[in-house]
DNA sequence: AATGAAATTTTCACATT
DNA sequence: AATGTGAAAATTTCATT
């Protein structure tokens, strides 16, 4: 968790275009968020500064990669030790098809996402971790469907034009 | 769904390199993944024109926009009707708090992730949702702790150096 | 696959309000 | 303290070999 940053209307409009291109030029991004060229590219520094912009990434097409399996995983376990929970992490954290991992509230310990491309490559990771660390219940849950996904967080004031 | 694209060795490191770091220039790409200058710029269009890459965006901080929430909701419906699929899917597609949206197997029927700034602010969203469609059933769970999130995926191939 | 050159874009020093 | 001006440096893009 880091410290929430102060960030005005033109801000907000900067990161929102961001979000959604990554690509655009200072020129193209100045005027889209109705800012001179020069001030747009300031403040844009600042937000890359101020660490709000963690970084600029080339999102793939999972389809193209044959990657059409998302899974998650919910975890349960008996252990809570120390150095269970430091195998736990460290095992599943080093596979690339975790995608995602958290430690939740509620009854379920852990909540994994995959990102496989077949059911046998769903049961290779599966085996894997549990080779890895003892788990006392684990289940899996099979997306049919990507209705939604984006990258894009929810941003605090309503942007228009 | 998308159809699978034919990849070759130079093509994934090209992948791998820019899905951890979309800034990377054609000469610092090149060297990284061993390639002139002009056959990598070339390779990385042919990537981009067969939408192997959709897109480059800026990732932000949660922590810094105030999302310090991540929540897990799954649906369970009753109803199974065309109609109440479309409305569904419109109007949790439509807040941008749903960052991601599954239509799942098993016993849950739908699979919701929200990026929310408090559980008031998951509430409201909660609101707005039963009020637009009728929910037979809905659970929440609540991460406590982020402990992996990439946007990268599992890429075929080793990918050394 | 390499060369090189035009066009675009980023970056920054300096002046301005 | 934030913005505008302008110009150098870096980078992308593409025609040609």
């Amino acid at each position: 968790m880091t410290t929430q940053v102060n960030l005005d209307e033109a801000d907000i409009r900067i990161l929102s275009a961001l979000q959604k291109d990554g690509t655009l030029s200072i020129a193209a991004l100045s005027e889209a968020v109705n800012l001179s060229h020069n001030s747009c590219w300031r403040r844009l520094r600042r937000l890359e500064d101020a660490k709000v912009i963690t970084g600029r990434v080339a999102l793939l097409d999972p389809g193209a990669l044959g990657l059409n399996l998302t899974v998650f995983v919910s975890i349960r376990t008996s252990e809570h030790s120390e150095e269970w929970l430091k195998a736990f992490a460290e095992s599943a954290t080093a596979m690339p098809e975790v995608v995602e991992l958290y430690r939740m509230a509620g009854d379920v310990d852990y909540l994994m996402k995959l990102k496989v491309g077949s059911i046998a490559a769903y049961d290779a990771v599966y085996k894997r971790l549990i080779a890895a660390v003892k788990l006392t219940d684990v289940s899996s849950a099979f997306a049919m469907e990507e209705m939604k996904h984006t990258t894009a967080l929810p941003l605090p004031m309503p942007q228009r034009k």
